[in-house]
DNA sequence: GATGAATGAGGATTCATTCAT
DNA sequence: CATGAATGAATCCTCATTCAT
């Protein structure tokens, strides 16, 4: 059926692979016709700037992390503790072996892109809000940081992460990874609350 | 006197300015002549390569944040946590204004480079790992924390900065890294000790 | 119709006279763009190097001598010793005029390429090998030589060819290839056989 | 003593090497300094420019040659045929092993600056006239050509040696100037004199 | 005389994009 | 819709030569 429309998913679903490895602008459209068997043609058929088709990864990307990270653990069934866990059991589970060096997919963008254009970091920015707002509700709802300090505390776990799986990538280990969830857990979980200052 | 050795290190210092913003791949020989005012010939009569230059700009980098990070503050005078205090504090003052958008010239490169090129990779993994050792001292120094996990933590707390830095740099607001340094802080100094789990 | 091969074969033709003219390595690209008037973008998207378009010269070279000097005259219908001689004056009629001062192109290539490229190296070793092989059989077929020194003297006088065309050219006169062919004739064909030793 | 003039003959000497491996125009004046190691501003203080070197190389090659095989063997003492066996077996025990590969100074030079440079093509033109003199001389002396073909088989001799040396470089191996060397001497030596036609 | 820094034209190649079919 | 040929600006780099010291 909708062959073309399948083709143009293939095409994104190939390039957000490649850009994830050799970063957006290091990834030649060349290098996509090649990865993923099309033509010229067609590519520019479908995409009318690479820029577009960067759009177009950026988009899929943010489209898989919200359903898994945001809708179905964070907002999911269980106890909001248990969210919180599994949200970090995911994250760790999703930068071992080979992709500890490709590193996380917004991480990336977000270094490479901020500076040279505006969709790309828009983009980003809201994805990373709306990832906070997730954690900051899912903290609020296990009382373990008082309401007005949720966000800033889910501001700064997701930046925690996006760390580790920086320090990850240059040492080519995912042990910081797993060293910040262990002391993540530890630190919102054995302790009453998180209140001072 | 010393015209020549002046000169190289002009341009590495004006290069690591405009990599620090563009990137490395993105910013391109005619753009260091431009902003240096200088000539191609002169250009590859002190550097072989584009890459060598990059290297050059990465071991300026390091050079500069050692010895403010590591060896100005971190080993310094002042007790322990008082040192600590002060490295948080550097940080915060480091990324203000234009910095903010221009980001981390380590996490910038080690997420632009750390696929592509093991020069860069190597020593930028191996300044994370010193700045880490030498927090680490300081962390046990403080009896802040028990001294088998002095160095997870010390690592801890660099992904954090780092990953503060990120967020800041896409969000275009050193709110970020305000928010972790002040969790950061709270955590360390607020409480006898982080020792559990 | 078949436009792109057309193409292709023009922009050969054109490179394989320049080169023949220039040598390899002296002649650039843009020599190329400039007598063919393409541009670059097609130079490159029907080579993917100058490498590419070097190798498909010397198989251009190597089809049309083999097509005439193998296929028509040496493996011909003619009795064995016309067809050596219609060897002989084919050569002297192919470096006359404007064609001394640019020599041999397999000769040329040879001197240039023999210690740089394997590739080209190993293509025009293999054609003066095909070359002498079909005149070992004429040479046999008209019993001017004993067997097992057929191979041999075929190749000498291969050999004996390709030096008067170099020296022709350092002269810039044809005197030296008439001279040799004329000696080449006199002791081949004037002689019951050439067996001693 | 006279250091300047020896520095400058031991450049050239580095350079006649490495010009006779990679070709003139192959050879960067860089390549010479770190072959020779010396600096820029001394090469040009001898050398106006890279064309002198070529021409101090091309001289040197001729004064080197014309002293081994015009004035020591040629017009030696011995008797004239075993002037000639003398030429022929010098020539054979010139390109063994890695000067194979190289080839003829002479040969590589015509075949690549005839068509770039007059001053190249006349000095190599006029050496080979030079020894095709002198052999000439030489078969007279034997009685082994007519006074009227002498310098035309001096000529084609010189040629066919040449060539030889030609089809050696490109199959990297020295069997065809010995095949040569032996044809030569065969049908120089073992007929009573060589003046059909 | 000697040094090596500086020059800038020219080299091969890549790239996103357009266009004729 | 689809193809792949064509475009030409831009990229990194080399080179012979000049120049200030």
């Amino acid at each position: 059926m909708n062959k073309g429309a399948l083709a143009k998913e293939e095409i994104v679903s190939v390039a957000a692979d490649v850009i994830r490895s050799k970063g957006y602008q290091s990834t030649s459209i060349n290098d996509i016709l090649v990865s993923s068997g099309i033509g010229k043609g067609k590519f520019f058929h479908h995409f009318k700037t690479k820029h577009d088709l960067g759009i177009a990864v950026v988009d899929r990307y943010i489209d898989t992390w919200k359903t898994r990270m945001i809708e179905e653990i964070l907002q999911g069934d269980f106890p909001a503790k248990t969210r919180i866990l599994h949200m970090l059991e995911e994250t760790l589970g999703s930068f071992q072996n080979s992709n500890v060096k490709k590193g996380c997919p917004f991480g990336n963008l977000a270094i490479e892109m901020s500076e040279h254009d505006a969709s790309f970091r828009e983009r980003i920015a809201s994805f990373f809000h709306e990832w906070a707002m997730a954690l900051s509700e899912t903290l609020k709802d296990a009382n373990l940081i008082p309401e007005d300090r949720a966000y800033d505390y889910a501001e700064h776990i997701i930046s925690s992460i996006e760390g580790a799986i920086l320090i990850a990538k240059v040492k080519q280990t995912s042990k910081p990874i797993e060293n910040t969830v262990s002391i993540l857990k530890n630190t919102l979980l054995h302790q009453r609350s998180i209140s001072h200052e």
